[in-house]
DNA sequence: GATGTTATGACACCGGTTACCAAATCTCAT
DNA sequence: ATGAGATTTGGTAACCGGTGTCATAACATC
């Protein structure tokens, strides 16, 4: 009788190459080329090379599972992010497989809705389950300090990514999202806008009190103030850019320049000046932050400050990889410079 | 001396919980546990109960690296796709994930670069390697039919999306793209436009003929017929809207309305029409494809044709999960219609 | 020739699975 | 009650394809 397993059936032909069959090939033992494969010192420059070969003859690659149930830990890197725009996430995911590439790790994603209050707990369980080899965090996520502390708890290495430091430098990617904020003031102040309105994002985002101050410091190195009044909560989203900029536009002193913590709300000042009966940008100049898709392709297309994503994405893989094998200088890594965007909605007054 | 390996020192604290553990808990063999875990049926049902118990208790997940390895399969389900368009890649992606839910399966992305003319060989490089579950394509790639024939080569389960029935039904989830263009189509009818314009996607996309045959049937129901002359070919990019809109624009007698075979190329006719000194929608009648985040934020706010992308997403991982496991009523998974969403871009003539 | 490195191999082990067989238990007919 | 047959269960061993440990062989060095 066959026992049991009823369904599965392993696919028993083609059949992989093995490290020991290439151990055979090179007339050394499986002991020998699993050195070789983990660039191990402690091989012979000729037996190396001659393993080397035959590895590159027959094509062989270690196979990942097994190596994983060796070394206890997977060759997966987890992507732990809750950024609504899928620009970003997309970006994101690009930039890390980039690095990634042709590699044995694989991207696993990890998305937490908002509201979610269980997600810590998740992302354990995942990290006990599968040992990923890291994880690595976007804004937002990233600062949450209790999943961190979870994180190292479970000893899982990992990367945070955001506009300040929030960790030791070789766990950290920083965007400076202040500085962006400095350049877009000066933007504003260069043509000439005097009142200048603000919507930031939720306080519960450091992005959004990091361009904040950054934006109040941009204004107030050209002798401009950022008036109280004039400075409105947003939620990074359409609608809430659309109510806010309603609220601003409506004043009777009201703005000549409105900068937007995000496009996505920049988008809704559009709407809210087209509702006011204001052209853009003769009436009122927008400035907008992240530079998505839809600011080249609304009209007049938005000026905006672009965040190099995708090398941020690169860079935390890259971090993650390289970890221990040598520390070198990944301080060049870890810092990434914003560039403002400059279209057709902003206009000297 | 400690020998050799360096750097990587497994985590030998935090023991695991092992199927022995649970084997000595439950006083049955570690066979029996595991026969528990893969659901077979020649387990009788007290026993089952007290084994389901304990692992219950303890908490016990089986260690999916050593069963990949036994099983020679991984619990990686991979995605490909090509799709420019981040709001659909997120949606898939989310869709994917709600079934994979908290599974020991993976969702890993498999991108490809258009142009890449490599990406099958690195495909097929990534099915050898990681062994994956299954793979999920997504329009465009999964029209790839060469692509297909090396998933079946390497005995790799997968489901192809498209418009169209490509494979046999286990393999396929449809989504109606003629069917959504002709509502597209009867919406236009209804509100008495006569001519009537179409940017068409390149004819290399399955999804493009699709949406032409599907408008050009819809039209005709109404005792309409789709003008060859104002029948243009785009990209399907932003860019390419603008240059065909202005094209059917400047004709003498220029359409009333366009339909644009996706929202990308919808917003493309929207910048082409204010260049022309057109209004929309009272000049010009827009009705876009995929309901992309854009078509709601821009001016006037785009009527467009909703695709359910995250549900067949859902679907699609279903159809990869379930399949052997007493295939059942899979058919109603399959199918999936489109919906017209009326924003404010359209009129009546 | 004694001594210290360096390179290599034998063997157990990672945590599960399958193969095969035998034993135990249950069912039912004789 | 007995035996035949079917259903469960367990034991042992081998295996999936690698890595860690440790002993030992090979090679320099003085």
């Amino acid at each position: 009788m066959s026992d049991d397993e009823h369904e599965s059936k392993p696919a028993r032909d083609r059949s992989q190459v093995t490290i020991i069959d290439i151990a055979r090939m090179a007339g050394v033992s499986k002991k020998t080329v699993s050195r070789v494969i983990n660039e191990s010192p402690l091989v012979r420059e000729e037996t190396r090379k001659k393993v080397k070969e035959i590895i590159a003859e027959t094509g062989f690659t270690p196979n990942p599972q097994a190596r994983a149930l060796a070394f206890r830990k997977s060759f997966l890197v987890g992507l732990v992010y809750d950024n609504p725009s899928p620009q970003y996430v997309v970006n994101m995911q690009r930039g890390i497989l980039d690095t990634l590439g042709d590699t044995a790790f694989q991207l696993v994603l990890r998305p937490c809705d908002r509201g979610d209050e269980n997600y810590r707990e998740r992302v354990r369980s995942f990290i006990v389950q599968h040992k990923p080899h890291g994880i690595i965090l976007t804004p937002s996520v990233s600062e949450d300090e209790t999943l961190a502390e979870i994180l190292r708890e479970e000893e899982c290495d990992y990367v945070r990514i955001a506009s300040l430091e929030l960790d030791v430098p070789s766990r950290s990617i920083r965007t400076h999202d202040a500085q962006g904020a400095e350049m877009a003031a000066a933007h504003l102040a260069q043509l000439g806008h005097k009142r200048i309105g603000h919507i930031h994002g939720p306080k519960t985002f450091r992005s959004a009190h990091e361009r904040l101050s950054g934006f109040r410091s941009g204004l107030e190195s050209y002798g401009l103030e950022l008036a109280p009044e004039l400075t409105v909560e947003g939620a990074y989203t359409f609608d809430s850019g659309v109510s806010s900029a309603t609220r601003l536009l409506n004043r009777r002193d009201r703005p000549t320049a409105i900068f937007a913590g995000n496009d996505e709300m920049a988008v809704g000042v559009y709407v809210a000046a087209r509702k006011a009966g204001l052209r853009i940008p003769e009436d009122l100049s927008i400035v907008g932050f992240d530079d998505t898709p839809i600011s080249a392709r609304i009209w007049p297309p938005l000026t905006t400050v672009r965040s190099p994503i995708r090398e941020v994405g690169r860079a935390a893989a890259d971090l993650l990889l390289k970890r221990g094998s040598g520390s070198e200088n990944l301080e060049e890594l870890q810092s990434f410079q914003l560039e403002l965007i400059v279209r057709e909605s902003t206009r000297s007054v």
